[in-house]
DNA sequence: CCTCTTAAGAGAAATGATTTTCATTTTTTT
DNA sequence: AAAAAAATGAAAATCATTTCTCTTAAGAGG
């Protein structure tokens, strides 16, 4: 994600007063999740995440679950749900529509101001919207071009 | 669904067109599992699908699978990731967004032309889109209310 | 700084949706 | 009607995620 020194303190200040609010703990493993998970691609896997953290410390699996579960709920990250295979978490105030290729599974990140303004004014009777996930389905251009040519 | 008979007969033909074209079999199964998807409410999931189907024939959750699977990819259903557990499956044509409920997991659709406009005149460099796929996460109103009570 | 309480972590086992395997059945072709 | 091959059923396998139990260590109070 390329994070600002800046940004990654606001942000651990962040799950720190969060966790405090609680009255949980501020466990080593926490921020260490937190830190290695401002790290991570524009979107990732807990599966991608563990790999990571694991060069470095010696966490459970687990923890990994619970501890992005956490950042979550305090607005740090965001869940979403991009195929079948697992959920894929991402920056919680990075906004931006995914193309996701039905054929290989890759997930392309496109920003669009139009779509940011077009969600904001949209207001639901009966339900507080706490943030959106869309999700285009199609065919990337490097599949297209492979199945091209598996046709000759 | 409540799908009328006219559209019901149709979407038969084209699943009975697109078997054919991919010299693939018609078995009683597959239109069983057509007839039956069609009966489903906006959205559904394998388990409810087969539940359903399971009241009147003997079929294998496998054969479901592959069944819907080949439904979706003759354009009659689309597969949506609304949340982690389960792929829910909806009638291609009904364009709506999803409101999904974080607390109680509901899933309410939401129509709007203006979404749909968006979408339309939307363009990308490297990937031709098939279907869009949107989920604004939030409390509904239920959970809402009873969160006000709980904290009481 | 020390001790106690209990939340949090580790590791392993369990869960549940989906996929795979393989023997058997059934469709389609000849 | 018989042969060839695809599809089904049933059960086992897979894999992300959750749960369980035991152990460790954070943080409150002294």
């Amino acid at each position: 994600m390329k994070i600002d020194d800046d940004v990654r303190i606001r942000l651990k200040e962040k799950f720190e007063e969060f966790i405090k609010s609680k009255r949980m703990r501020q466990t080593p493993e926490r921020f260490a999740i937190l830190d290695k998970a401002l790290d991570q691609h524009v979107h990732f896997d807990i599966d991608e995440l563990y790999r990571d953290i694991e060069k470095e410390y010696r966490v459970c699996r687990a923890t990994v679950y619970n501890t992005v579960e956490l950042l979550c709920e305090c607005n740090i990250l965001r869940k979403h749900y991009l195929n079948e295979n697992q959920a894929a978490y991402e920056l919680a105030d990075d906004r931006h529509l995914h193309l996701i290729c039905m054929s290989c599974g890759s997930v392309r990140e496109v920003r669009d101001e139009k779509f940011n303004q077009y969600f904001e004014q949209l207001k639901f009777k009966q339900f507080k919207p706490t943030f959106v996930s869309t999700n285009i389905y199609g065919i990337c251009s490097q599949c297209s071009r492979k199945n091209h040519k598996d046709l000759n």
